[in-house]
DNA sequence: ACAAAAAATTTAAACGGTTAACCTTACCGC
DNA sequence: GCGGTAAGGTTAACCGTTTAAATTTTTTGT
């Protein structure tokens, strides 16, 4: 049925590892002849090695697992897809395949650790929403792991993110020197640090300003688009009166179905109402009208994530590297001054 | 370091087959008592099965694996995703793992038969853009497959698909109903199948209206949203006359660049220029004006995808399904009858 | 021509499980 | 007392590779 090495070994009269030398171009000496004729008999018989019987043997799968809870939910996968996009690339440069687990909600818990350590992947990507527990359980093991995006108090946990706090400020200063004084801000889940971090630097940017923090101007809710949308009819479709006039959304997806709450409502963006989001998603630039965001290196940060985790993997231990992207902001025409 | 079955057998004084049989829930009688000891153990040595071991035993990694040449290209990713959405679903479902192999581009051949063959997955899902080489291939060592959006005219090959031709056909009849007679269609990448038969449904529908057929309505380019935006901009920039009523646009991301592009020409939409395209993709709701467009159950058609390939791990050979998933006319606000 | 060194190849033990086949006991009916 | 059977458990071969160590063959130096 199958070809296996003793087949081809029989074929050619030759032992089993001669065989695996001549597959693993090791540098044991093999005889040109023997060499060819081994690999004659690779083509002929159309051998293809096992990868499982090797990574039994070696205990590499040359395999990456990336977990998120995200996916895939269409809200929010142009964020998602762009990291995977990154990490893909590195991957199949590094010759490594890519496992995708998902929990489908950010909501459930990713107890699913024997999956993770059942030897299939070498090392895991955690996009987003890592639980601490988790972490816990696979540093006993020193199973190599990067958290994308989510920030860990652990100094040995290696992380990538952006400097959520710095980011938000400078957002939000950028609406205050446009003018506004008034700006809401339209969260993601609060169990994502992103979020929380991003409140942070919405707050320290108005204290700079010394505008007054007002509780009622934080709209709380989930990273998605029917999030943004409901946010908005809910808070504006009532009174005028006390309305803010510019929305920060801690994502883009908030923000784009904060553009469709808005338009429904019959209030202009920008002259009426200014909104930016964050990530630069490739449908922030086709919105309309086309969003001011915070752009994100998202395919970097995914090509980079899968850099450190293979890192870590060599090494065969954690290395804690904590890397900060930059972020730029993008002005396209979502915002003007009040009105 | 790593805990096996031997550390087990040794820590309960009992043979490794006991142990095994425990953990697999064997119908072989264990006493319960024993039963209890080993559970009792693998809680206390924090034990993990190794899913690569198993697999090389009992040839089956519990794996499915997903082919495709488009991902992670931004352009075409909410069609993909919503695909592999179902698919993830379903394979979550059987607790199936989902490994992801891609080649960037519809141009790439998909040739790494290797590791397609390497044992790692018990079944592959081609998206797209099957290679009839491949095909060949795989099927000499009965490797499960679904080729999914890619017809096959080999019999054995299982298939999923919508019926492009008849939808084509309907949508098309739909625009010659508003009063339309002068469409151009803007077709996807001429390699896909799928692109020549939404062609061949285009010609059908004109046909029977008894419009001739122009050559110079047929714009060739790829399914992606830059190549909508250039090539409308390329037709319609210049001359007026001979220009079109209404776009039939191949896929729903050729749409939003045409529309993109139309916007930017000051061609209204859609009183100047009707838009139609093709498949739902998430994004055909929220753009500007909202997109008709033909509906593919993308999600359903990745789960049933995940379902005829199980089918066949399970028969361990082809079963040669030929499934047609149904269409539906999503009317929504960029179709009026031509000015 | 012969020992020593270098090259080519083989042997055999892993890797961490599964599972058919076999071995003990213990219990049952007659 | 004896054959039969079922429960509980063990042995050992096997899955398809890798790889250190041993062995054989060839080459080289003198």
């Amino acid at each position: 049925m199958r070809v296996t090495l003793r087949d081809l070994a029989k074929a050619c009269g030759v032992s089993v590892a001669t065989v695996s030398y001549v597959l693993n171009n090791s540098p044991r000496h093999v005889h040109p002849r023997t060499r060819e004729r081994v690999l004659a008999a690779m083509r002929e018989l159309d051998y293809h090695p096992n990868a499982v019987a090797r990574g039994l043997c070696s205990k590499r799968m040359n395999t990456l697992g990336v977990v998120t809870p995200y996916w895939p939910a269409p809200e929010v996968d142009l964020y998602f897809a762009t990291i995977l996009h990154g990490i893909m690339v590195t991957a199949q440069q590094n010759r490594q395949c890519t496992l995708l687990f998902t929990h489908g909600s950010l909501e459930a818990p990713m107890d699913e650790v024997p999956i993770y350590l059942d030897g299939r992947c070498d090392g895991l990507l955690f996009v987003g929403g890592v639980v601490d527990r988790v972490i816990e359980t696979l540093k006993r093991k020193q199973m190599p792991l990067v958290a994308v995006h989510e920030p860990s108090s652990d100094t040995e946990v290696s992380t990538i993110d952006v400097d959520n706090v710095a980011a938000a400020r400078e957002i939000v200063e950028y609406l205050v020197r446009q003018g506004h004084r008034r700006i809401a801000y339209l969260s993601g889940e609060t169990t994502l640090r992103s979020s929380l971090q991003r409140l942070e630097g919405y707050r320290q940017a108005l204290e700079a300003a010394g505008i007054p923090y007002e509780e009622g101007l934080v709209w709380p809710g989930g990273y998605n688009t029917p999030s943004g949308y409901l946010r908005t009819i809910e808070h504006l479709h009532k009174n005028r009166r006390g309305r803010p006039t510019a929305l920060f959304c801690a994502g883009d997806g908030i923000a784009i179905g904060a553009l469709e709450a808005l338009h429904e409502l019959g209030i202009r963006v920008p002259t009426e109402m200014s909104v930016v989001g964050f990530d630069d998603i490739s449908a922030a630039a086709s919105s309309h009208p086309p969003l001011t965001t915070m752009r994100q290196p998202l395919r970097d940060i995914g090509s980079r994530a899968a850099e450190l985790l293979l890192e870590q993997i060599k090494a065969s231990r954690w290395l804690g590297r904590k890397e900060v992207m930059p972020t730029e902001l993008i002005v396209r025409d979502s915002v003007a001054p009040p009105s």
